[in-house]
DNA sequence: GCACAGCCGGAGAGCGCTCTCCGGCAAGAG
DNA sequence: CTCTTGCCGGAGAGCGCTCTCCGGCTGTGC
């Protein structure tokens, strides 16, 4: 150890609690209690071992704190994707919609200010699977945030056999004792429903997500109570990726099996914009020939022309309250399992 | 330890290594061999290990290897917002942008097959800053990507100077030492020039981006000298913050201080649709009226009716680009410092 | 003046792993 | 038969931190 102008070297290593310990004349102990103010340290004790941390540019190992503390400030955001392969192109499409941003903003807006980092995990295989599980029983990350994807997956369950402090943003498909936060996405469509048939509409169709989604399989029940309920008991449906080019591609259909179709509820505005597109393309006018209606309120809502009328889908705060959740779980191992339901609004914009 | 149907408990505890070995009648050293295959290990031993290893469901514990091995499987992702406060929107305006999904994209596709996880960092203010570079030169990641934001950051020399691997997406703003993978935006901006004069345009205008962002201000010189090259030396320009709704603004402004516009470069596609809107509203018609040519080629070119006309930004090579070079960096700690520059192209579409 | 309580700080045992060092043994050379 | 070479596997020292335990000192009550 070399001293040079006030500054403490230490060689190539940086400094640890033991040279921070030499230098202030103090136990290791004592250090420790100093930098994460703990009891009483005398008062006098306490300012030389913050001048020696100063002098040494002491930053403790988070490693090797982690490793005895068992806490890492760390929350794994785990997308399971049990259904695609490595070179499907799934996952691609998965971050360039908006959906991911969304969740990701609304978590980091929590975790940021408590100093928690997020961990993106993709898992795939079973083996993934079993190593992240046992990653995380080791403490890799505090807690996770698993979001819902198409498929049976058995990752919810997984981890709350394994104990794992998890939440989920979607409800889980099989019905598994884990925390969740969720729209009331039956609701929303219900919502829809009621729009396009108070507006008038005789004969509504509907673009759906992929059927294995909780979400989208929601989305199909509660419209289609709704429009029976309405009188509607007859309602053709095209199911689309929640990609623009199949919202595009399900229009097309359902106007060439429908010619006089006069209402849509498209599930998501990724493909809403894509049916607009096709609308325009067959020479229909929005809203006045066709009617559409849009699903989150995504940025491709305004986006859109007309601007769509839509549901509003609170990701951000519902991912904000998903890390709170996480957070309370953490702390409180004992917490039972709770769900936030999140309602649903209609924001009436110009495609209907 | 007990022993119940083949399967070996070992209390409420995890089994580590030592379980492992004690289970195989081995050492330590020879169970971590194994489990590494490092060296020859008798074949006798070895399947005794790996028996031993399924039947207590052995997982091994990161972090504790980490901490002896100085690597982490994790690279950290660092968004750098030196400007913006906390309760400032420009986050979740970032989050919610395309590009942030592109960039996450792109980075996981290479990082996933590698098998290492992406820890998500955003960094405001100096303390942030410190700590960040601190533990990352605990190792607490094997390397750092950055992403380039307005403002002067200090970051990238930190980093340079803690000697932390580091590679950023877009180049610095003040000249470091650092590896980055960038587009060569000037020339994009010119080739957006050319196709714009080419089509006859008499009286183009710009809608840029923040001056301080280099990929941004390179834009600009990149475009006012292609078009001061074709004889337009004069070229209106109003700035936007890269918001659909900045878009549609900087459109207004442009369209009455100059009716007679009959062609606009617009620095990002997000910003472009926006402009698309105004036009409309105004009732010009695209391209008939006014050309629009934006930039980046993301989801909102296809999305926008018409079609975008846009230089081309591959942001997912790019960032997978940017990963590969930083694994690479990571292996070998005497890599010279190098760059690469991406050329873009122009995809014409329906907007000009 | 003595006993007991209370508080502060140090010693040291881990957390779970890797990796160097070294002993022991088998095989081949002289 | 001895010596060398080579390889395999075990012992044990850390990695940098936290935290329990305990000794010692001061303060209070009787």
């Amino acid at each position: 150890m070399t001293t040079t102008g006030g500054r403490v070297r230490v060689g190539e290593r940086l400094p640890t609690l033991e040279d921070v310990a030499r230098l202030a004349g103090v136990s290791r102990a004592t250090v420790s209690r100093v930098i994460n103010g703990i009891r009483n340290v005398d008062p006098q004790l306490h300012e030389l071992v913050w001048d020696a941390v100063g002098r040494t540019g002491y930053v403790p190992n988070r490693l090797a704190r982690s490793l005895v503390t068992r806490r890492t400030g760390t929350i794994a955001l785990v997308v399971s994707d049990s259904e695609s392969h490595d070179d499907d192109p799934f996952m691609g499409r998965f971050f360039a919609d908006p959906y991911f941003g969304r969740v990701v903003g609304g978590l980091m807006s929590v975790l940021r200010t408590a100093g928690i980092q997020l961990a993106l995990q993709i898992v795939g295989t079973e083996d993934q699977r079993t190593r992240l599980v046992g990653d995380l029983r080791h403490g890799q990350a505090d807690g996770v945030v698993v979001l819902s994807l198409p498929g049976h997956d058995p990752l919810p369950r997984m981890l709350t056999d394994a104990g794992v402090p998890a939440v989920m943003i979607g409800r889980p498909a099989d019905p598994v004792p884990i925390n969740y936060v969720d729209l009331a996405n039956d609701a929303g469509a219900a919502l829809a429903a009621d729009h396009l048939v108070a507006r008038g509409c005789q004969l509504v169709g509907m673009i759906a997500g992929p059927a294995d989604v909780p979400a989208s399989s929601d989305r199909i029940t509660g419209f289609r109570r709704s429009m029976a309920r309405h009188g509607h008991g007859w309602v053709p449906q095209v199911s689309g990726n929640f990609t623009q080019e199949s919202g595009e591609a399900a229009m097309r259909t359902l106007l060439a099996d429908h010619p006089h179709l006069d209402g849509v509820f498209v599930a998501n505005d990724l493909m809403a914009l894509g049916a607009l597109l096709a609308l325009r393309d067959e020479g229909r006018t929005v809203p006045a020939d066709v009617a559409v209606v849009g699903f989150d309120d995504s940025s491709a809502a305004t986006a859109a022309d007309p601007a769509l009328t839509t549901v509003r889908h609170p990701l951000e705060d519902m991912a904000a309250e998903a890390a709170r959740l996480l957070m309370t779980r953490i702390d409180d191992p004992d917490m039972r399992v709770s769900s936030v339901i999140y309602e649903p609004t209609l924001i009436k914009r110009r495609s209907a």
